[in-house]
DNA sequence: CAACTTAGTTTCTCGAAGGAAACTACTTTC
DNA sequence: GAAAGTAGTTTCCTTCGAGAAACTAAGTTG
Protein backbone atom coordinates (compact mmCIF):
# COMPACT_ATOMS: atom_id res chain seq x y z
CA UNK A 1 0.00 0.00 0.00
CA UNK A 2 3.10 1.85 0.37
CA UNK A 3 3.97 1.86 -3.20
CA UNK A 4 3.29 5.09 -4.09
CA UNK A 5 6.10 6.16 -1.81
CA UNK A 6 8.58 4.41 -4.46
CA UNK A 7 6.23 5.27 -7.65
CA UNK A 8 6.49 8.96 -6.99
CA UNK A 9 9.99 9.32 -7.53
CA UNK A 10 9.90 7.20 -10.69
CA UNK A 11 9.61 8.87 -14.39
CA UNK A 12 6.15 7.43 -16.06
CA UNK A 13 7.42 6.92 -19.42
CA UNK A 14 8.19 3.48 -20.17
CA UNK A 15 6.56 2.22 -23.01
CA UNK A 16 4.48 0.14 -21.73
CA UNK A 17 3.28 2.11 -19.04
CA UNK A 18 2.17 4.98 -21.32
CA UNK A 19 0.36 2.02 -23.27
CA UNK A 20 -1.38 1.28 -20.34
CA UNK A 21 -2.67 4.52 -19.94
CA UNK A 22 -3.76 4.84 -22.90
CA UNK A 23 -5.94 2.08 -22.90
CA UNK A 24 -7.49 3.12 -20.04
CA UNK A 25 -7.86 6.72 -21.24
CA UNK A 26 -9.74 4.80 -24.37
CA UNK A 27 -11.85 3.46 -22.65
CA UNK A 28 -13.46 6.41 -20.87
CA UNK A 29 -12.92 8.12 -23.57
CA UNK A 30 -16.27 9.26 -25.34
CA UNK A 31 -18.36 12.33 -24.10
CA UNK A 32 -20.81 10.53 -22.11
CA UNK A 33 -19.53 7.36 -20.92
CA UNK A 34 -18.23 8.82 -17.09
CA UNK A 35 -21.36 10.43 -17.12
CA UNK A 36 -22.93 6.93 -17.31
CA UNK A 37 -20.64 5.51 -15.00
CA UNK A 38 -21.27 7.76 -12.66
CA UNK A 39 -25.17 7.26 -13.17
CA UNK A 40 -25.21 3.96 -12.76
CA UNK A 41 -22.69 3.91 -9.72
CA UNK A 42 -26.37 5.35 -8.17
CA UNK A 43 -28.05 1.79 -8.68
CA UNK A 44 -29.04 -0.08 -12.21
CA UNK A 45 -30.71 2.13 -14.58
CA UNK A 46 -32.99 1.14 -17.62
CA UNK A 47 -32.25 2.66 -21.15
CA UNK A 48 -35.16 5.02 -20.71
CA UNK A 49 -33.78 6.15 -16.76
CA UNK A 50 -30.46 6.95 -18.58
CA UNK A 51 -31.98 8.77 -21.42
CA UNK A 52 -33.59 11.36 -18.81
CA UNK A 53 -30.90 11.12 -16.46
CA UNK A 54 -28.13 11.67 -18.65
CA UNK A 55 -28.75 15.48 -19.86
CA UNK A 56 -28.70 15.94 -23.60
CA UNK A 57 -27.88 12.50 -24.47
CA UNK A 58 -29.54 11.05 -27.98
CA UNK A 59 -30.36 7.80 -28.29
CA UNK A 60 -27.62 6.78 -30.75
CA UNK A 61 -25.01 7.69 -28.21
CA UNK A 62 -26.35 6.35 -25.69
CA UNK A 63 -26.67 3.07 -27.20
CA UNK A 64 -22.86 3.41 -28.93
CA UNK A 65 -21.39 4.29 -25.37
CA UNK A 66 -23.21 1.25 -23.53
CA UNK A 67 -21.93 -1.28 -25.94
CA UNK A 68 -18.90 -0.27 -25.78
CA UNK A 69 -18.80 -0.04 -21.76
CA UNK A 70 -20.09 -3.18 -21.91
CA UNK A 71 -17.89 -5.60 -24.49
CA UNK A 72 -14.83 -3.62 -21.83
CA UNK A 73 -17.02 -5.60 -19.31
CA UNK A 74 -17.56 -2.42 -17.43
CA UNK A 75 -21.48 -2.27 -17.24
CA UNK A 76 -23.89 -5.54 -17.65
CA UNK A 77 -26.83 -5.74 -20.08
CA UNK A 78 -29.98 -7.58 -18.85
CA UNK A 79 -33.01 -8.29 -20.72
CA UNK A 80 -35.94 -8.35 -18.17
CA UNK A 81 -38.94 -10.85 -18.96
CA UNK A 82 -41.56 -7.94 -18.82
CA UNK A 83 -43.66 -6.49 -20.95
CA UNK A 84 -42.77 -4.35 -22.70
CA UNK A 85 -39.35 -6.05 -22.52
CA UNK A 86 -36.71 -3.89 -20.57
CA UNK A 87 -33.05 -3.86 -20.38
CA UNK A 88 -31.07 -3.46 -17.08
CA UNK A 89 -28.07 -1.75 -17.12
CA UNK A 90 -25.22 -2.00 -14.32
CA UNK A 91 -22.03 -1.18 -12.79
CA UNK A 92 -20.10 -4.47 -13.12
CA UNK A 93 -17.91 -5.33 -10.38
CA UNK A 94 -14.93 -4.67 -12.53
CA UNK A 95 -16.63 -1.19 -12.94
CA UNK A 96 -15.92 -0.62 -9.43
CA UNK A 97 -12.81 -1.04 -9.94
CA UNK A 98 -12.24 2.01 -11.95
CA UNK A 99 -13.08 4.14 -8.86
CA UNK A 100 -9.85 5.05 -7.68
CA UNK A 101 -9.24 6.62 -10.73
CA UNK A 102 -12.51 8.49 -11.05
CA UNK A 103 -11.68 9.97 -7.59
CA UNK A 104 -8.44 10.76 -7.98
CA UNK A 105 -9.51 12.43 -11.33
CA UNK A 106 -12.39 14.22 -9.64
CA UNK A 107 -10.05 15.30 -7.02
CA UNK A 108 -7.25 16.73 -9.24
CA UNK A 109 -10.01 18.59 -11.79
CA UNK A 110 -11.26 19.97 -8.22
CA UNK A 111 -8.36 21.39 -7.23
CA UNK A 112 -7.34 22.74 -10.66
CA UNK A 113 -10.89 24.85 -10.54
CA UNK A 114 -9.58 26.44 -7.82
CA UNK A 115 -5.60 27.10 -9.22
CA UNK A 116 -7.26 28.26 -12.39
CA UNK A 117 -10.06 30.83 -9.94
CA UNK A 118 -6.56 31.49 -8.42
CA UNK A 119 -4.82 32.78 -11.28
CA UNK A 120 -7.80 34.79 -12.58
CA UNK A 121 -8.12 36.96 -9.43
CA UNK A 122 -3.75 36.84 -9.29
CA UNK A 123 -3.87 38.50 -13.05
CA UNK A 124 -6.69 40.80 -13.19
CA UNK A 125 -5.31 42.65 -9.84
CA UNK A 126 -1.96 42.39 -11.60
CA UNK A 127 -2.99 43.92 -14.27
CA UNK B 1 -4.42 9.65 3.55
CA UNK B 2 -7.50 6.80 4.41
CA UNK B 3 -10.08 8.88 2.73
CA UNK B 4 -10.42 6.31 -0.18
CA UNK B 5 -12.19 4.51 3.34
CA UNK B 6 -14.68 6.24 2.96
CA UNK B 7 -14.43 7.15 -0.75
CA UNK B 8 -14.57 3.60 -2.27
CA UNK B 9 -18.32 3.43 -0.72
CA UNK B 10 -19.97 6.37 -2.21
CA UNK B 11 -21.27 6.91 -5.30
CA UNK B 12 -19.16 9.04 -7.54
CA UNK B 13 -22.30 10.79 -9.49
CA UNK B 14 -22.76 14.14 -7.95
CA UNK B 15 -22.48 16.87 -11.05
CA UNK B 16 -19.47 18.96 -9.40
CA UNK B 17 -17.78 15.52 -9.13
CA UNK B 18 -18.59 14.51 -12.57
CA UNK B 19 -17.78 18.38 -14.11
CA UNK B 20 -14.05 17.60 -12.21
CA UNK B 21 -13.35 14.19 -13.78
CA UNK B 22 -14.22 15.52 -17.09
CA UNK B 23 -11.60 18.99 -16.84
CA UNK B 24 -9.33 16.24 -15.97
CA UNK B 25 -9.87 13.74 -18.59
CA UNK B 26 -10.13 17.32 -21.17
CA UNK B 27 -6.89 18.57 -19.93
CA UNK B 28 -5.07 15.14 -20.43
CA UNK B 29 -7.28 14.16 -23.78
CA UNK B 30 -5.66 14.59 -27.20
CA UNK B 31 -3.43 12.03 -28.83
CA UNK B 32 -0.18 13.03 -27.99
CA UNK B 33 -0.62 14.68 -24.19
CA UNK B 34 0.36 11.99 -22.07
CA UNK B 35 3.47 10.29 -23.59
CA UNK B 36 4.69 13.98 -23.89
CA UNK B 37 4.31 14.03 -19.85
CA UNK B 38 5.84 10.73 -20.03
CA UNK B 39 8.17 12.11 -21.88
CA UNK B 40 8.96 15.30 -19.75
CA UNK B 41 8.89 13.08 -16.93
CA UNK B 42 12.34 11.95 -17.49
CA UNK B 43 13.90 15.44 -17.62
CA UNK B 44 13.56 18.31 -19.59
CA UNK B 45 13.51 18.26 -23.35
CA UNK B 46 14.18 21.14 -26.06
CA UNK B 47 11.60 21.05 -28.85
CA UNK B 48 13.71 18.89 -31.51
CA UNK B 49 14.12 16.28 -28.97
CA UNK B 50 10.55 16.06 -28.18
CA UNK B 51 9.75 15.35 -32.06
CA UNK B 52 12.83 12.61 -31.61
CA UNK B 53 11.25 10.86 -28.96
CA UNK B 54 7.80 11.09 -29.32
CA UNK B 55 7.51 8.78 -32.08
CA UNK B 56 5.60 10.10 -34.84
CA UNK B 57 4.75 13.38 -34.14
CA UNK B 58 4.03 16.44 -36.26
CA UNK B 59 5.91 19.71 -35.98
CA UNK B 60 2.11 21.13 -35.78
CA UNK B 61 0.55 18.71 -33.17
CA UNK B 62 3.28 18.90 -30.93
CA UNK B 63 3.33 23.12 -30.94
CA UNK B 64 -0.34 22.40 -30.38
CA UNK B 65 0.18 20.26 -27.66
CA UNK B 66 2.85 21.72 -25.60
CA UNK B 67 0.97 25.31 -25.88
CA UNK B 68 -1.97 23.46 -24.14
CA UNK B 69 -0.13 21.81 -21.69
CA UNK B 70 1.88 25.03 -20.73
CA UNK B 71 -1.83 26.87 -20.74
CA UNK B 72 -2.88 24.29 -17.74
CA UNK B 73 0.37 25.06 -15.63
CA UNK B 74 1.54 21.62 -16.07
CA UNK B 75 4.85 22.21 -18.39
CA UNK B 76 6.98 25.01 -18.24
CA UNK B 77 8.85 26.70 -21.53
CA UNK B 78 11.89 28.01 -21.24
CA UNK B 79 13.84 29.96 -24.01
CA UNK B 80 17.49 29.48 -23.53
CA UNK B 81 19.75 32.34 -24.38
CA UNK B 82 21.57 30.07 -26.78
CA UNK B 83 23.01 30.52 -30.18
CA UNK B 84 20.98 29.14 -32.65
CA UNK B 85 18.29 29.90 -29.94
CA UNK B 86 16.65 26.62 -28.21
CA UNK B 87 13.62 26.34 -25.95
CA UNK B 88 13.00 23.87 -22.82
CA UNK B 89 10.12 22.22 -21.80
CA UNK B 90 9.98 21.03 -18.57
CA UNK B 91 7.10 19.42 -16.36
CA UNK B 92 6.63 21.78 -13.47
CA UNK B 93 6.03 20.96 -9.83
CA UNK B 94 2.18 21.07 -10.56
CA UNK B 95 2.28 18.86 -13.75
CA UNK B 96 3.86 16.17 -11.35
CA UNK B 97 0.38 16.37 -9.07
CA UNK B 98 -0.69 14.51 -12.19
CA UNK B 99 1.41 11.44 -11.19
CA UNK B 100 -1.23 9.72 -9.21
CA UNK B 101 -3.74 9.70 -11.82
CA UNK B 102 -1.57 8.40 -14.40
CA UNK B 103 -0.18 5.74 -12.01
CA UNK B 104 -3.27 5.04 -11.25
CA UNK B 105 -4.71 4.65 -15.00
CA UNK B 106 -1.32 2.48 -15.78
CA UNK B 107 -1.82 0.23 -13.17
CA UNK B 108 -5.68 -0.65 -14.25
CA UNK B 109 -4.50 -0.88 -17.92
CA UNK B 110 -1.85 -3.02 -17.04
CA UNK B 111 -4.64 -5.08 -15.15
CA UNK B 112 -6.93 -4.58 -17.98
CA UNK B 113 -5.00 -5.98 -20.58
CA UNK B 114 -4.12 -9.07 -18.52
CA UNK B 115 -7.65 -9.36 -17.86
CA UNK B 116 -8.84 -8.99 -21.85
CA UNK B 117 -6.07 -11.66 -22.73
CA UNK B 118 -7.64 -14.25 -20.35
CA UNK B 119 -11.10 -13.87 -21.14
CA UNK B 120 -10.00 -14.37 -24.85
CA UNK B 121 -8.03 -17.11 -23.62
CA UNK B 122 -11.60 -18.86 -22.05
CA UNK B 123 -13.59 -17.92 -24.94
CA UNK B 124 -11.24 -19.54 -27.38
CA UNK B 125 -10.82 -22.69 -24.94
CA UNK B 126 -14.64 -22.80 -24.72
CA UNK B 127 -16.38 -22.20 -28.30
C1' DC C 1 -56.46 -0.99 -35.34
C1' DA C 2 -54.67 3.48 -33.46
C1' DA C 3 -51.79 5.30 -29.93
C1' DC C 4 -48.23 4.64 -26.61
C1' DT C 5 -44.13 2.53 -24.41
C1' DT C 6 -39.56 0.28 -24.44
C1' DA C 7 -35.23 -0.18 -26.76
C1' DG C 8 -32.88 0.68 -29.87
C1' DT C 9 -30.97 1.51 -35.45
C1' DT C 10 -30.32 4.22 -39.65
C1' DT C 11 -29.36 8.20 -42.32
C1' DC C 12 -27.62 12.54 -43.00
C1' DT C 13 -24.93 16.20 -41.60
C1' DC C 14 -21.44 19.25 -39.42
C1' DG C 15 -17.42 20.53 -36.89
C1' DA C 16 -13.29 19.25 -34.57
C1' DA C 17 -9.07 16.42 -34.49
C1' DG C 18 -5.31 15.22 -36.69
C1' DG C 19 -1.70 14.50 -40.56
C1' DA C 20 1.61 15.85 -44.62
C1' DA C 21 4.10 19.07 -46.64
C1' DA C 22 5.55 23.49 -47.46
C1' DC C 23 7.00 27.71 -45.54
C1' DT C 24 9.01 31.40 -42.04
C1' DA C 25 12.75 33.21 -39.40
C1' DC C 26 17.06 33.23 -37.24
C1' DT C 27 21.95 31.54 -36.79
C1' DT C 28 25.99 28.87 -37.54
C1' DT C 29 29.11 26.28 -40.47
C1' DC C 30 31.41 25.24 -44.69
C1' DG D 1 26.13 32.33 -50.20
C1' DA D 2 24.36 27.47 -49.85
C1' DA D 3 23.28 23.96 -46.42
C1' DA D 4 21.87 22.63 -42.11
C1' DG D 5 19.92 23.13 -37.47
C1' DT D 6 16.93 25.61 -34.23
C1' DA D 7 11.61 26.31 -33.34
C1' DG D 8 7.89 26.68 -34.89
C1' DT D 9 3.38 28.31 -38.38
C1' DT D 10 0.37 27.82 -42.33
C1' DT D 11 -2.31 25.52 -45.69
C1' DC D 12 -4.78 21.90 -47.33
C1' DC D 13 -6.90 17.65 -46.78
C1' DT D 14 -9.05 13.44 -44.56
C1' DT D 15 -11.14 11.10 -40.99
C1' DC D 16 -13.68 10.65 -36.80
C1' DG D 17 -16.94 11.93 -33.18
C1' DA D 18 -21.21 13.48 -32.33
C1' DG D 19 -26.09 15.33 -32.99
C1' DA D 20 -31.00 15.53 -35.03
C1' DA D 21 -34.54 13.30 -36.81
C1' DA D 22 -36.73 9.62 -38.77
C1' DC D 23 -37.43 4.84 -38.60
C1' DT D 24 -37.78 -0.28 -36.84
C1' DA D 25 -39.69 -3.74 -33.94
C1' DA D 26 -42.21 -5.76 -30.36
C1' DG D 27 -45.80 -5.56 -26.90
C1' DT D 28 -50.09 -3.14 -24.38
C1' DT D 29 -53.99 -0.69 -23.80
C1' DG D 30 -58.40 1.03 -25.07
Amino acid sequence: MNKKVFIDQKPLSCPSQLKAIHDTMDILSGKWKITIIGCLSFGDKRFMDLMREVNGIGSKMLSKELQELEINGLISRTVQPTKPVTVEYALTAYGQTLRPILWEMADWGHHHRIKVKATLKGEVGHG
